[in-house]
DNA sequence: CAGTCATAGTTGAGCGCTCAACAAAGGGCT
DNA sequence: AGCCCTTTGTTGAGCGCTCAACTATGACTG
């Protein structure tokens, strides 16, 4: 399957045009959101991301499946991240009594210092870098832009890809069922 | 200076809204290409690039220094990669003749029968996830996003920061100078 | 209830990137 | 020539991420 097309559609030059600013664009902006994260925080954004989803939390606690779907995450990579943050005091782990396997990410008061701290600089950074460049059109369609990438991203890209193969084996299996559509491609 | 506002200039809820989505498009769409890449070419994004790049320059080679600048990476990052492309036998060092400390990027055959074979695959994944899409007007209003954020961040982005900061410190030493203009690209 | 599969979370190895330190060579200036 | 500063490129340590295993618990079914 996709082995072969005959003629690839290549991208026109505009298209390419496009596209190579755009992957440069989002390689410089996120590198400097990076840079003054690290800098002025001491945390990649990554981590910062997790304490702002935390920090938003009626409890401040969340249970981490819940918290790695919120902040995009695999479960291994937010382990590991919540693993730092804990050496850091900045959040603390708790066990679930009712699922023994769960356990909950709870902010810490550190960890809601220094997010309250962290965060003025970052959100200017931002402004700076993009609202302050955009005009209030532009604004709005970076919006639906992303929206519309996202949502034709959504069903078959992270691991849900790996599941559908599995499904379609299964199915190739036990022979007809609907069917569905091909996922195009 | 920047040290302290007395109130952050916070996001809107649009404004919010629209870099959540920004964020999550981007870190979906990096995701989603890398992966592709990875198992259909076994090499990184940024690998891929390099690749690129000295595939369209006149005989394939290209001084360390230009192509960093051209992939938009440091000198220690492209060191590393062309290490790695080296030993896959993709790419080849050279010595520069005139200028001893210099070196060249030689794209071998092998390469570029690796990148001629990655890319009717990266591209369909690319125009399959953002060109199909987007309508052509929003095509081009990213373009134009896309090089606004560009332009903005040029200035103080990388390093340079670090050199107008030193800059900085000289210019308080010896006060006025000419201090001609950003060597605008 | 036993057997089976799914779910929650952790762990370690491998990889690419950053950062700071470094060696080697060019380019001025006196 | 000798000195100093810049430029080019490499290197190694540390870090975050991915991937594939793995443990442990829950949930479902005969």
């Amino acid at each position: 399957m996709m082995a072969r097309m005959d003629e690839p559609r290549w991208l026109s030059d505009d298209e390419q045009r496009v596209w190579r600013a755009f992957r440069e664009a989002v390689g410089m902006l996120n590198a400097h959101t990076e840079t003054q994260l690290q800098r002025d925080a001491g945390m990649p954004q990554a981590y910062y991301e997790v304490l702002v989803e935390l920090s938003e939390s009626p409890d401040q606690v969340m249970r981490m499946s819940d918290l790695a779907i919120a902040t995009g995450s695999s479960r291994s990579r937010l382990s590991h991240a919540v693993a730092k943050l804990e050496a850091k005091g900045w959040v603390r782990r708790e066990a679930c009594p009712t699922d023994k396997r769960g356990a909950f990410a709870h902010l810490t008061p550190a960890g809601f210092d220094a997010i309250k701290a962290a965060a003025p600089g970052h959100v200017e950074a931002v402004r700076a870098a993009v609202f302050d460049q955009l005009t209030p059109d532009q604004v709005r369609m970076l919006g639906e832009i992303s929206e519309t990438i996202r949502a034709g991203l959504t069903p078959q890209c992270p691991e849900v890809e790996r599941r559908l193969a599995a499904e379609d084996e299964d199915a190739q299996a036990d022979a007809g069922d609907g069917g569905d559509t091909g996922r195009a491609a």
